[in-house]
DNA sequence: ATGAAAGCGCTAACAT
DNA sequence: ATGTTAGCGCTTTCAT
């Protein structure tokens, strides 16, 4: 076929070819290719939140890996709906991809299961790792601890958690909270406020927190959204940030990097997590890995302005 | 069949060929039925910058309607790169999507048009329109004039532009500026920064503005990156927003509606144009309408707090 | 080197 | 109501 190898034809002839083709606006039925070869060479990615700025770090880290293994990458999103999520993994699956990242499903984990009998599956960033499938997560553990490491340094003793409810790792940045108190025998001065993993979740949370009696000198949010709520709330208190009150995010989102919010946070590393998730994929399809695999990424300290030492020394 | 239909077929067989589907994990192969069809109805998006906020709104737009409709979505990216995106919709084309939306391309006009002899397109947000395709607008001359008009009425008379290169829609919003301003008699005011459509293009723009002897009391920016560039700069200044100067932008996107920022902006509705572009491509698919169509559709003013009175009283 | 034929998994048309 | 057949646009194999 011209149109591929092209060996051992004319120049005269391929020439008239490659002109037909143009003028004809033929284009190779993807369709019927992958009918035959019974591969599509195209990986599909199901997206939960296309909302979330974090997913457009992964979706860029995918493609990116994905042309340098000769993919080509198709989304769909979820809608943050499991019934949506599965029609969309469904979709996919039909359209026979050769592989799936799930990008923080909410979907039952039998939808997920049931797809990785299809074909091989990666999922991203989802705290229950079902065995059968690969993962690949940031150590919200290691996070965590990072980031009350981070408010230790400056001599913050009180420093409490703005949770976030079932959004995506926030259990285990709780539990990395709790666990890093523990380390630096700070376990007297645990305090965590409810939230969400949104803006408004943090707002109530540092509501809540500003209630006490006793404010804590430092606040570890369990993401970038929730921490920009509670930097709201603080603020219309009349407090300064950090002056008052350090606060301390997670996700490093392209917000958190707003100059005019300037945000200290954790930064989990999308790109890197999408190209990770392209390799585990391409390692089954093309090397036939068969055990599973499940990468945790190491997240990283981004400090910018919204955390310093407290305002009186802590005294012993 | 009994996968769709399912007519006349005695209960028990039905319930033995659906046992038998799930215990295979059997899932019909969109390729082959797609190949014998010659319609896929799938509607394939290609946007140019997922990370955008703005197009998580039209995506979602498009989700909704096209499940309405009965079509399922593809979405592939462009990485705002020309080459990019061109393959990106070759990718989609071979796959035989039955149409294709374009979310503000960068691609060059003959790409789009190429495309358009294989299926209908429609352009979402995009200044030239080469009237071949359909497209999908926002009214950004009007979006243009409520801004100014909404500065207007607080009775701000000195009222700068900061530009906004080569973005989608910023020519047109800067003739809206042009022209709203000669319509309430400002044209000796007029005044041009300029800028880019990031955070950092807001920033220079504003510096540009505070070189003046004589500053503008009101700054109408071309799109929200850019006014929250420009509060970072005037806030550094020491000016108070909107006391010392008040601040417009364009877009309304998640950051503008951030209580940290609450910026006063022209909304763009996003998941309307998404709506809308859906309804175009199902026109030309399932009613056979070919002759173009350009939709566009009103912008409207969100009032948050970066706007309000200027400090002196403009003395007629 | 080039041509011919079979078949991928489906649907549509026709026959029983 | 059910079965049979042809063919969608390609690739692969086998023959020339």
């Amino acid at each position: 076929m011209v149109t591929r190898g092209e060996v051992g034809v004319s120049d005269e002839k391929r020439d008239a070819i490659l002109k037909a083709i143009d003028e004809l606006d033929y284009r190779p039925n993807a369709m019927a290719r992958g009918l035959v070869q019974r591969q599509t060479r195209i990986l599909g990615i199901m997206v939960s939140d296309l909302q979330n700025p974090f997913f457009a770090a992964v979706v860029s880290g995918i493609q990116e890996r994905a042309e340098e293994r000769g993919f080509r990458v198709l989304i769909t999103t979820g809608d943050r709906t499991p019934s949506v999520e599965e029609s969309a993994i469904e979709n996919l699956l039909e359209l026979r991809v050769d592989g799936l990242i799930l990008a923080s499903p909410r979907a039952d984990d039998d939808v997920i299961a049931r797809a990785g009998r299809s074909v091989p599956v990666v999922v991203l960033n989802r705290d229950t790792s079902d065995d059968t499938s690969d993962s690949v997560t940031n150590d919200n553990l290691a996070g965590a601890h990072l980031a009350v490491e981070h408010l230790v340094s400056f001599g913050h003793r009180r420093i409490a958690f703005i949770e976030g409810g079932a959004g995506a790792g926030a259990r285990i940045r709780h539990q990395g909270y709790l666990s890093a108190m523990h380390d630096f025998g700070l376990a007297d001065e645990i305090l965590t406020a409810e939230g969400r993993h949104t803006e408004e979740g943090g707002y109530r949370g540092a509501m809540d927190l500003l209630k006490l009696r006793d404010l804590p000198t430092a606040v570890f949010a369990s993401n970038d959204l929730c921490a920009i709520g509670a930097m709201n709330a603080f603020e219309e208190a009349g407090l300064s940030i950090p002056e008052d009150v350090s606060l301390i995010g997670y996700d490093n989102n392209r917000m958190a990097a707003l100059r005019h919010i300037s945000l200290t946070t954790i930064d989990q590393p999308g790109d890197d997590m999408g190209r990770s998730a392209v390799d585990r994929l391409t390692e089954r399809i093309d090397e036939d890995r068969t055990e599973p695999r499940h990468d945790v990424v190491a997240p990283s300290l981004v400090v910018r302005s919204t955390t310093g030492p407290p305002r009186f020394e802590a005294k012993s």
